[in-house]
DNA sequence: GTTAGCATGTAAGGAGTTACATGATTTT
DNA sequence: AAAATCATGTAACTCCTTACATGCTAAC
């Protein structure tokens, strides 16, 4: 929930290794997976599109959609290029990572990466918020007593905010390693029916 | 914790509107603040000072600072402009007041405004949070089933921090309400030991 | 005396927003 | 027929960050 930095990218790949999408269904989607602050505007849509065009890392799609509508759309896919280069971000282990900005999206993916991955980013990202946690706490003692009713209020609703989510955090990374001990590859109990993994209706 | 708008100004008036201080104070001060996500630097701050300086926000004071320190520091006070300023921003209702960016910055800040006020920001906080429940809640029902395990869950947590805020709301929304009625003007429990309101050590 | 932290600034640039512009298609 | 919403785009602009540049003072 916070500032965005190389973000959209990553999502547009995310979204287009999922299958071929056009940009006006992209932005609702990606407004539902980031979209719990801001909503991402036309105006920034687009021309990353276009410079994931110059870039190769999508291309549009030849492929006549099965659809009735013959509304102009312009429908984007994956290249190998983009495949490869989502595989990289995906497995880049670092700041990046889980800062506030990539976190969300990162977590969101994670269906794609190795547990190994994934719990190092859960840990970096918990370690993140426990340094932020300790310095807040830190300057508390050193300035004490000096701030107003209110402002005291948001600092103690913020620190409990931040401690739910280091809560949250260690329960998932919990669930990781109590997945690896029961089963050595692939997880059991998160992948139910994945039966019909990529079934989206293209309006019917 | 997001994006910021004319966020900062606004928050260097209230900081001001304590007393005189320097731009690396104010830095640190704003950090704590708003800092939970990002930290403000200083190629922000200082621009934004000098833009308040050409604007006639704030003007150098040219009162000695009884300090030992002889560290070369302009210390900014507020002028009649400033403090009207500040007053008006503060008075002012409307989504500006309750946009995740600005919400915290009034907040902290409540300790100089009528209850009448708050309430009202409260109130527009808590229904901004709702309708955006409300929007994500039906886009699940319309969705459902297409994403993927971790997906669903960032969306379970993202929604449980949401409804959390909305119940912090209430509650200080409740605790508003009852000092009205238990006392007609200010604030009982919220203001108990302001003997000395604004009391801080310049570096003793 | 040298490292750490205080203190102020500037220049270049990234990332995304707002507002504008346009038109097709579906629903009421 | 009008309204909603689908669909794509562009231009100007704002806000902020990064990286650079400088020098002082306190502590070790």
């Amino acid at each position: 929930m916070a500032r965005r930095g190389e973000t959209i990218e990553l999502a547009v790949l995310g979204l287009l290794h999922e299958g071929p999408m056009h940009g006006y269904e992209l932005r609702k989607r990606l407004n539902l997976m980031l979209g719990w602050g801001r909503v991402l505007s036309y105006g920034s849509l687009y021309p990353t599109l276009k410079k994931m065009l110059r870039t190769h890392l999508i291309e549009e799609s030849t492929a006549p959609v099965a659809s009735v509508s013959k509304r102009h759309r312009i429908v984007y896919q994956l290249t190998d290029v983009g495949d490869l280069e989502f595989e990289r971000l995906m497995t880049e282990v670092g700041p990046t990572a889980w800062e506030d900005d990539n976190f969300g999206i990162r977590f969101a993916f994670f269906g794609r990466t190795d547990m190994e991955i994934r719990l190092r980013v859960l840990e970096g990202r918990r370690s993140r918020l426990q340094e932020r946690l300790a310095r807040v706490q830190q300057q508390l003692e050193m300035t004490q007593a000096e701030v107003d009713q209110y402002a005291a209020e948001l600092q103690r609703h913020g620190v409990e905010s931040v401690e739910r989510e280091v809560r949250w955090l260690s329960e998932l990374i919990d669930a990781e390693r109590d997945r690896a001990h029961t089963q050595g590859a692939v997880s059991p109990r998160l992948h139910t029916d994945q039966s019909s993994p990529v079934t989206r209706g293209e309006e019917p």
